[in-house]
DNA sequence: CTCCGGCTGTCTGCCCTAAC
DNA sequence: GTTAGGGCAGACAGCCGGAG
């Protein structure tokens, strides 16, 4: 259930429908609940719009259009917006960030059915703080939270993507540690558990998916929850140096962009 | 001289808290 | 239940100084 009701009427009856229905029909275009079930529109990870239920809506930030004019958002009509807004990210985020995000993108919604092992059901995500305080000496994020449907489990995934993100502080092994430095904590496994239920039923409710996901929320429960890199490879050699280096140490879900194809998938 | 790496400040996006 | 303001992590650009 969205904790908000009228938020979720807005969306699905009111004065929001026209956005909805508009990010539903675009594929470059997410939309990621947040904490308290908050929707948030996403263009490659650069946020475009957060909706709340009486405030006004929170556009593009001004980093993106400081030496131009601000994309103004007509609720009835967000198309010219939302057209606006992609340009003016598309100009502002550099080549590196841009391939990083636009991998992460493909993943999402090439991995948004019950047809395959995963189903991507959120980016970019963040666990309820309060709830790990004290308990941890960094905080951190997850690029992918995927369930693997053949084995019911939930999946923190972390994107590499070209040889550079490999070490140093944000590398392969530190994001690792934190991993692991989190998950030992009971608190933390329920709090994520409860997260990925609210993430599910609120998408669900939204008809973001093509299949009804009632089930699975009653599953999670029984879920167990791992972690695993993602590795997207622009060639063979950086795959190969990638499995020599960590591929033995880490369970790692092998991608190959130019093949195109972004279904996750163990056992390659 | 150029090329790094570290340091610092800025910006985005996330969550938290206090207040209503 | 809802909002405004603040803190934190991560990304990045610009600056500086040391090594070659």
């Amino acid at each position: 259930m969205l904790s908000n009701s009228r938020l979720l009427d807005k969306l699905l009856t009111g004065e929001y429908l026209p956005i909805l229905n508009l990010v539903k029909n675009d594929p470059d275009l997410s939309i990621e609940m947040r904490i308290k079930n908050q929707p948030k529109v996403y263009y490659k990870k650069s946020l475009l719009l957060t909706l709340f239920p009486n405030r006004k809506p929170e556009l593009l930030a001004v980093g993106y259009w400081k030496e131009g004019i601000q994309p103004i958002l007509d609720v009835n009509f967000p198309e010219s917006y939302f057209d606006q807004a992609k340009k003016l990210v598309e100009k502002h985020i550099d080549v590196k960030k841009n391939i990083e995000f636009t991998i992460q993108q493909k993943i999402t919604t090439d991995n948004n059915s019950l047809r395959n092992q995963f189903l991507v059901i959120d980016m970019e995500y963040q666990f309820a703080q309060e709830k790990v305080k004290n308990r941890t000496n960094g905080k951190t994020r997850f690029d992918l939270v995927a369930i693997d449907l053949k084995i019911n489990k939930i999946m923190l995934l972390e994107l590499k993507q070209g040889l550079g993100s490999l070490s140093g502080n944000a590398g392969v092994d530190d994001h690792f540690l934190r991993y692991q430095e989190h998950v030992a904590h009971p608190i933390f496994q329920s709090a994520l558990r409860e997260d990925v239920k609210g993430i599910i039923s609120s998408k669900n409710q939204l008809g973001l998916w093509d299949f009804n996901a009632s089930s699975l929320v009653l599953q999670v429960d029984q879920a167990e929850i791992d972690y695993a890199y993602v590795f997207a490879a622009h060639s063979s050699a950086e795959l190969i140096l990638y499995k020599q280096q960590y591929g033995e140490k880490y369970t790692t879900l092998y991608l190959e962009v130019q093949a195109n194809n972004y279904i996750l998938k163990d056992g390659i």
